[in-house]
DNA sequence: CAATACGCGTAC
DNA sequence: GACGTACGCGTATTGG
């Protein structure tokens, strides 16, 4: 028999939460609703339950205080209708629904709790609502549970370590610090944390003020003097009421279980076919869990055995377990194998023993201050003895790693046995810095998924729901959220056998499913040729990370810091106080309201007054503007410093002492990559000071740079898909493309094109590439908007094919609402059958633009993959660093440097062998001691 | 405290 | 309305 409890749902909090977490499905919040209840009722089985709802009308405590709530916005639209959708489901799973007019559900729940106390009926309020903590009283009494972050149950010990403060001091701390999303004001100068340290250090409200002239603040005693007519009001509204009258008690609420075919009904009605296929199932009360055949591998035998069958199959689902989501940073904490759907064998390595001290720095072979196991990241430490240290913390259900290497490596490393997985790039860094190098990528359902559809979501979640109409176990129910957040190695073992197993599973499935779509869709050869064997190239170019030299960065810090402290002082001086050059906001209350500049542009938003470069650029021409010009100044420095200068340093991996950037494959709708952690796309090269950045970046000691940029890729892609001769014989005669167009569209000869000439065709050609208009033009060329028309109109007809195929591809992409690349990659865009003019003219420029940039990417990806299989066939030191996007940033020892050049050029150029572009493409290639000197 | 939004600025 | 694709920093707000 399980033990008696009254759970109190806090309906609308819920609700809330279930809206913002499903707002894409219709009824979404009912469904998320569903299922949380369904989830809350099957795992805690409830003897009593009801579901507490505000009411509309105003409660008492609008009466004492009339502002009570006046900020609150109204309901979204799509939410408002589905509220008696949900009452009604939640009366249809037996679950009552209590509310009262003129009380909060707070003082309904309040009195409920109370009342089952009063009767030894423990209570559990489900909210995450901190106002009810006030409510918490045990042994035997209220709990809180904070189902929020995976499930936090808050007792009086828990109130006092998450708030604080004991429960019955909450209610003084609200007081204090008021609830701003209820419009009720605490004390001015009191914020949460100053309100709960005064009540723990004088132990009550009253205390605090009896003693209000000594307290060590000076806004604290001002904000108290002030408010102390308030305060007595405050602490009523912030107060449940625990002693209402009300039309229930918690016998009442009483729970006989869910009613299966009355469920199943009520999600029939709702169209939730899911939940309806799962309640039609006969058998128990509860939602049949579909099938699982995952299991832990218990000995060495299962792992053989499971080999075996992967080896039989040729291919198999893999996934590895880690203790950080950084693929450079934690250690293996167990790995999957699936070789056939509905299967999984998880191989467990390095659990902890349930319990045990798991504090990071204990772990032994970690580096104290960032965690990172020291032994296993620059991929000559030894791995095993890194298990070894660890071996006295480990769970007995783990297999020894020594072993499980040894059974696995050949598997791991044998071409001809097909890898299939989930991001497959993560799990070759993890398993190759622990000395298991992985051959043969089969297939990676991310990279499928990308390739279907550049736009969707492409995580496992996602991926399984869409795609297998599977929920799989989400990685928070494992290890739980926010603070109470554990590592994978110290999260339930059984839960984590579950969640690894299926991942492998799921990843399988998601490989055979989409294989197929791919192929069907003309998507093989750029799949199998260049979005999958690019998995490792990239996988090996993280890392192997960038060297950054700290004392080039360190020396351009001084100055800048320098720099930035003059032109601070300075901006204070001419505004007259002080004030945060680095807040807009206060920025623009100096500006416009203090000084008086005018107001040239307002943001998109917010419509703030604007205090961007252009604006200030422009303030800074009058008389009365030298503040925006050492605005302008600052700005400059500050960027450098805060996002390079000084971000660089602290992002070096001390094992390695290289940059680790992350590139992400299926992240840019066009097809590019993007570089994060640092982003290393967006090194300054445009100013010189922002060059001598890139000062910093050096090879490895005794090797060379090379760098190679491709030239005028973007450029060269339309003059082929267009077939327009003026550009492609200015390509094919290796012409300065921008003087050709300047020469053309003015009708001068080549070398008699002005330098002015030469910028505003530079200007018009880019512009081209983004579907720039004569507006937009004029404002970059500083010319007038009918000047910038002709220019453009000229442009045109001198190059009237690119004009027709501007309009082929809109019109393609209107037909198909779709467009896809030269080599076939697709991107849906759904606005360009947009009612909205706006959205549907950006739609058209995107289409056209995608097709461009994304053919570009397309090329550079393959250059990657070509380089890369050159380097390997030739046994050559060198390598890859870096991409940015029509650049390849390289490394190699000086005698191969000739070579790599070589290689590197012919990469790059005979990049376009998928479908031969029609134009040629050319790559330049330089030199340095680093990478400034490249440029 | 953390997550999120905003304004801004860097790259190609 | 009027130029496409990203990521990151600092500030300010929110958390229902």
């Amino acid at each position: 028999m399980t033990e008696r409890r009254l759970y109190l749902i806090d309906a609308f909090a819920l609700i809330f939460r279930a809206y913002y977490g499903n707002m894409r499905l219709k009824n979404g919040a009912a469904y998320t609703m569903a299922r949380m209840l369904l989830a809350l009722v099957a795992q805690h089985k409830p003897t009593h339950i009801a579901a507490v709802f505000d009411r509309p009308e105003p409660t008492f405590r609008h009466e004492i205080y009339p502002e009570y709530k006046a900020n609150r916005a109204e309901m979204p639209e799509d939410l408002r209708p589905q509220v008696p959708l949900i009452k009604d489901l939640i009366q249809a799973l037996n679950i009552p629904v209590v509310e009262l007019a003129g009380y909060e559900a707070d003082d309904v729940m309040g009195t409920l709790a109370r009342m089952a106390s009063r009767e030894g009926l423990p209570t559990v309020i489900v909210s995450p609502d901190k106002d009810l903590l006030q409510l918490v009283d045990d042994p035997g009494g209220v709990q809180v549970l904070n189902n929020r972050d995976g499930e936090v149950w808050i007792d009086r010990a828990g109130v006092k370590a998450r708030f604080g403060v004991w429960p019955e001091q909450v209610v003084d701390v609200l007081a204090l610090m008021g609830d701003a999303s209820d419009n009720v004001k605490g004390v001015d100068g009191i914020g949460e944390k100053g309100a709960r340290d005064l009540v723990d250090q004088y132990g009550s409200l009253d205390a605090i003020l009896a003693h209000r002239g000594e307290l060590k603040r000076k806004a604290h005693r001002e904000g108290l003097e002030a408010a102390l007519d308030r305060l007595p009001l405050v602490r009523r509204l912030v107060t449940v009421v625990t002693d209402l009258t009300l039309p229930v008690t918690p016998a009442d609420l009483a729970y006989p279980g869910v009613d299966m075919a009355q469920a199943r009904n009520a999600f029939k009605a709702l169209g939730f076919e899911q939940l309806t296929k799962e309640f039609t199932a006969v058998g128990s009360a509860t939602a049949p869990a579909p099938e699982r055949r995952y299991r832990a591998a218990a000995t060495l035998a299962d792992l053989e055995a499971a080999v075996a069958a992967c080896r039989q199959a040729g291919r198999f689902g893999l996934d590895t377990e880690t203790t950080s989501l950084d693929p450079v940073r934690g250690h293996l904490v167990g790995l999957s194998l699936a070789w056939q759907e509905g299967d999984g064998l998880y191989v467990p390595l390095a659990h902890l023993k349930p319990g045990s001290e798991a504090a990071e720095g204990a772990l032994p072979g970690l580096l104290p201050e960032s965690g990172l196991p020291e032994a296993l990241l620059d991929l000559r430490g030894d791995p095993e003895a890194f298990f070894d240290d660890l071996a006295p913390h480990l769970d007995p259900r783990n297999l020894p790693f020594r072993e499980v290497r040894r059974i696995l490596a050949p598997l791991l490393a044998d071409p001809a046995v097909a890898k299939a997985g989930q991001n497959l790039k993560y799990d070759l860094q993890v398993l190759r810095r622990h000395g298991l190098p992985v051959a043969g990528v089969g297939d990676d359902s991310m990279v499928l998924s990308f390739l279907l559809d550049a736009r969707s979501r492409h995580n496992l979640d996602d991926l399984s729901s869409r795609h297998l109409d599977l929920r799989p176990i989400p990685f928070e129910a494992v290890v739980g959220k926010g603070k109470a957040q554990k590592r994978f190695d110290e999260a339930d073992f059984d839960q984590a056998v579950q969640y690894a197993a299926e991942d492998a599973d799921l990843a399988l499935r998601l490989c055979r499913k989409l294989g197929p779509l791919v192929d069907a869709a003309g998507l093989e050869r750029l799949y199998r040729e260049v979005d999958l064997p690019l998995v490792a190239v990239l996988a090996d170019l993280e890392l192997d990370g960038v060297r950054l030299d700290p004392a080039v960065l360190e020396r351009l810090a001084v100055d800048l810091r320098a720099q930035r402290e003059a032109s601070l002082a300075r901006a204070v001086e001419l505004a007259g106080e002080p004030f945060n050059l680095n807040s807009p906001a206060q920025l623009g209350r100096i500006l416009y309201e203090k000084l008086g500049l005018p107001v040239l542009k307002r943001t998109d938003k917010t419509k703030a007054p604007a205090t961007d470069e252009d604006v200030l650029t422009e303030l800074a021409q009058r008389e009365d503007g030298e503040i925006a010009q050492v605005l302008l100044r600052h700005r400059q420095v500050q960027k450098l410093l805060s996002t390079y200068v000084e971000a660089l340093p602290t992002m070096v991996n001390p094992v390695t002492g290289r940059l680790h950037t992350r590139l992400h494959q299926a992240a840019v709708a066009t097809g590019r990559l993007a570089s994060s952690d640092p982003n290393l796309q967006n090194i300054p090269v445009r100013t010189e000071e922002g060059r001598a950045i890139r000062a910093a970046f050096v090879p490895r000691p005794g090797w060379v740079f090379l760098d190679a940029d491709y030239s005028q890729i973007e450029l060269r892609v339309v003059a082929a898909l267009a077939g327009d001769p003026v550009l492609l014989g200015a390509f094919e005669r290796g012409e300065d493309i921008h003087r050709r167009t300047a020469s053309e569209v003015m009708g001068v000869p080549m070398e008699a094109v002005e330098p002015s000439q030469r910028s505003a065709a530079k200007a018009v050609n880019f512009g081209l590439l983004y579907g720039q208009g004569a507006f937009a033009l004029s404002g970059s060329l500083g010319i007038t908007f009918k000047e910038a028309k002709a220019f453009i109109d000229r442009y045109f007809e001198r190059m009237p094919k690119v004009a027709e195929w501007i309009e082929a591809t809109k019109a393609r992409a209107l037909e198909d609402g779709l467009v896809r690349t030269r080599w076939g990659r697709v991107r849906p865009i759904p606005d360009l059958h947009s009612s909205n003019p706006g959205l549907k003219a950006q739609a058209l420029r995107e289409a056209v633009n995608t097709v461009v940039q994304g053919t570009a990417a397309d090329i550079m990806r393959r250059a990657m993959v070509r380089f890369a299989q050159a380097l390997a066939k030739e046994g050559l030191a060198a390598r890859l660093l870096l991409q940015v996007h029509d650049e390849l940033l390289v490394e190699a020892p000086p005698e191969e440097a000739d070579r790599v050049e070589a290689l590197l050029r012919e990469a790059m150029e005979g990049a376009d062998d998928l479908g031969t572009l029609g134009v040629s493409l050319a790559a330049e290639v330089r030199r340095g001691a680093n990478w400034m000197e490249c440029k």
